[in-house]
DNA sequence: CGAGGGTTTGAAGTGCATCAAATAGTGTGG
DNA sequence: CCACACTATTTGATGCACTTCAAACCCTCG
């Protein structure tokens, strides 16, 4: 698999020579293994992530202690970028959970792209409202669905809606991070993903899910969400 | 109590007379009593809506048939103007709570200014940013505050932050819509709210709430939420 | 004053969390 | 290539938080 490049980024697609140019002078390629932390919520920041390849967790921590995960990225995906919104202070953390390159860009480009490029500007409102709406089916489903479909919905994200025979998925990290990302207990995933095997006959071999068809996953989580199938739009928002 | 006009809101207040002008010109104000539906979730969006008085409920519908509360927003606040980037879809339902007046907007000058006036798309940038944050506060919120929690969190931000000596909170809708609006039962609302009351000391008389000192409240809630205190920015996000 | 909705209380059930321990899987050094 | 150490995952037992169903109470408004 080829990694990404800036210009395949939604954000960037549209963007000038000049400016892709410009940023990519400033850019730093990292490799990190797992556990790297890269930021801290509440730190002054200069640089956002454009990741190249692993996986890479967003979290924030109460000061009770509970960690809880905003989002988990991937190739192609960049974050720390919102911190120009919220000056210049990270508005979350952020850990290497899969080993991989990640380059980091300096803030002030864009936000300077942004302010004098209407184009640019609108890009980044369809971004951010992309994720607005990913968001709010995220509440949605916190308070409609049980741990079993929130798995499944998430399994759903991971296949291909045009697929019409058999499918296979493969978990992309950790069982025991799928469940943060979902927001449970790794004891409820493993529970709640051998309920969701007996409600809709899926086979199920470590990190490899297998299924006739879409539909005895579609019929049995979709019944819990407002929009309906293929919602697929939400997936790359970030 | 005034009412508020357009440009208090957050959105317009940097706005050219010329933008406002124009946009009034075609406004149009109702007033609408209880349970009034404004569109429903998948209507074809033309106008967007300013409150200039009493509560309106956002919220979304599943097939199963339970209803999500996404927002229940009040007097100076603008809803549905989402739709200019869902393809003039509505993403939610919207319905009077509280009888009011309410004026009716056409989305095109909007979604005109916005394309045309850097400075109102980056306006719209930030209220987008200031959502984004509230939505991820909200999140947050749904995993790691206990029904108590929220509903003192929820209290705070109807407080005024500076004030350091007694405060009396008036609810502002019914207690079944904040305890929809904040993900749980009414029954579980007013048991949790005599919890909250046993572990806080405040005095509660019907939708009248009062307390020594705003400490009480903070105490007990704000231990379980990632952001510290005075978040009252995400008060007015919409 | 009475009807109707909003609110509270009680009793019982469900789902998820927690604690504990067994099992499977993975990577490492020898 | 194997054994060990460590982590991820599963399973069992139990508890707690919230929901659900039912019924009483209260409050407001015509």
């Amino acid at each position: 698999m080829a990694e990404p490049t800036l210009q395949q980024n939604t954000l960037f697609q549209r963007c000038s020579d000049s400016f892709i140019k410009e940023i990519r002078a400033r850019a730093q390629k990292q490799h990190h293994s797992k556990g790297k932390v890269l930021f801290v919520h509440g730190d002054q920041a200069e640089r956002f992530y454009f990741i190249k390849s692993g996986w890479v967790k967003i979290f924030r921590e109460t000061p009770a202690g509970t960690q809880v995960v905003v989002d988990i990225f991937s190739a192609g995906q960049i974050f720390g970028e919102t911190a120009i919104f919220e000056d210049s202070i990270y508005p979350y953390s952020a850990e290497v959970v899969e080993k991989g390159d990640v380059v980091s860009l300096p803030l002030s480009n864009l936000k300077l792209e942004m302010e004098s490029n209407n184009k640019f500007a609108l890009d980044m409102l369809a971004c951010m409202a992309r994720y607005r709406r990913k968001q709010d089916t995220e509440i949605e489903h916190r308070s409609t669905q049980n741990a079993a479909q929130r798995i499944g919905c998430f399994l759903l994200h991971l296949a291909d809606p045009s697929e019409t025979g058999s499918v296979k998925i493969h978990l992309p990290y950790d069982k025991t991070l799928v469940a943060a990302r979902l927001g449970m207990q790794p004891e409820t995933f493993s529970r709640a993903l051998a309920k969701l095997r007996d409600k809709t006959g899926i086979h199920i071999k470590g990190a490899d899910i297998e299924m006739d068809s879409l539909n005895q996953l579609i019929g049995y989580v979709c019944v819990a969400c407002s929009s309906e199938f293929p919602c697929k739009d939400l997936k790359a928002a970030q």
